[in-house]
DNA sequence: AAGTGGTCTAGACCACCAT
DNA sequence: TGGTGGTCTAGACCACTTC
């Protein structure tokens, strides 16, 4: 008899699991600044009677919005939004992968169509057997305006896989890794990035509209897979007069 | 009479919880290279048998352990070990707020001790009521040679505590948000950083060592107290030859 | 069919904060 | 004293992978 009644309802597939569907429910009452000003925000017994799922689901919810940042929780006092949204554009995922991704709003124009070179040093930092690199260089707009030129290189099987799936338009909205993504789900799983200050390079200043020798800022950035393995090189130069790079960061969670 | 054995042992005050025991463990074994090569780790049965804890509390270590980006999990097959530790210095917390507070190996030197200062732009940043900011210069050494100036902003108040506190050195290890903590722990919940390049300013050249009008690198951060609250501006130019910003990524944690 | 991780529950004890 | 979030358990069902 400890049945029928109290018992959990049956996910449909295809559905979000139910922590996933109370945090969508927050993160908008969030945005719309619901709880402001240092509100206090449901507690875990009152979310979990008002939609009726177990505290601990609760609590899952909570977590990832804790992880973002958007609220902050107080043992023995309450759970309070962070208010960060008030600061700029608040990116979804701070200095994530998906950030790269993105670039909303942007577009993406190909220069040099995918192609093999030999490239010994870049080779050997992707860790491949020969010199032989799949090569493309393409040019970031916003507005029609360039504000970027970046050099990706890709191991040669992955390039040619690249250039045969189609998956990178001539011009338009995307990126590369956003491209590889479309035929190899999951494929990246990490990043590192070098960011550093340079002359612009003549063959570049007029791809982006810049005056020669003028400071620009490069970008140098290296894909891996879950297993640790260089999927992809990507060297960027930026005019910064047209683009700075910004990241926002949080203390990490608890 | 559902006692006495498999009963939870009741925790130590000042003791960690069990799933950061667990955690740490298995970052160690990681850190050794003990699951490298894409071997599985041990399944969440086994862990929660071998450490006598439930199933929910080796899969919250494990949580920890995705959400760093040390460990990847697939549905039906195990957890491995993501390698990312085989790319370069792993830093344990991926563009987070840690990361500026520790600046590992380098020093600071107060190059202007703090003062008030009427700045109408920068207190409008800080949300400041009048004019008034406090504000001090510091260089950042590495090695005893100098890469980095950084110009700082305070609310006044904020900068009237720090100079009595004497947390800042006139030279040595520490940055200027590690002081702030050290009075005020969890004052600081967030940052925000954009970065971009400009000439080197004539006042900051010679400073750094660095040549007249040369590119450097430009990085302005806004740091937030967990009420969205602006907390300090700081204001930063680097030597490229000494210094290159850089930034680990990884996909957002499932 | 057996094993894996993903989700979820109902209940428990704790330390801490408010009153 | 009652409410809050933090930790933990024992057990359940699921989708998916492997055999």
């Amino acid at each position: 008899m400890t049945d029928s009644a109290s018992r959990r309802v049956p996910r449909n597939v295809r559905e979000k699991p139910a922590y996933q569907r109370l945090y969508a429910d927050l993160r908008s009452e969030l945005e719309e600044g619901r709880f402001a000003d240092g509100a206090r925000m449901p507690t875990e017994a009152e979310l979990s009677e008002r939609y009726g799922m177990s505290r601990q689901t609760v609590r899952r919810a909570f977590q990832d919005l804790v992880a973002e940042g958007l609220v902050y929780r107080v043992p023995g006092k309450g759970t309070f939004a962070s208010n960060f949204l008030r600061h700029g554009h608040y990116v979804r995922s701070i200095g994530a992968i998906e950030d790269l991704q993105a670039f909303a709003g942007t577009e993406m124009e190909l220069l040099q169509r995918i192609e093999l070179r030999s490239e010994e040093e870049i080779a050997r930092r992707l860790e491949l057997p020969s010199k032989v690199v799949a090569a493309l260089v393409l040019r970031r707009l916003y507005e029609d305006a360039p504000f970027g030129l970046t050099r990706v290189f890709l191991p040669p099987e992955l390039g040619q896989r690249l250039a045969e799936s189609e998956a990178l338009p001539t011009k338009g909205p995307g990126t590369v890794i956003g491209a590889l993504e479309s035929f190899m789900p999951g494929s990246i799983a990490g990043a590192n990035q070098v960011i550093t200050a340079v002359p612009v390079p003549p063959d570049v200043a007029p791809q982006i509209e810049y005056g020669a020798g003028q400071p620009c800022l490069r970008a140098e950035r290296t894909y891996f897979d879950a297993h640790g393995t260089p999927v992809e090189l990507a060297v960027s130069f930026y005019n910064p007069d047209r683009y700075a790079y910004r990241l926002q960061m949080r203390r990490r969670a608890t």
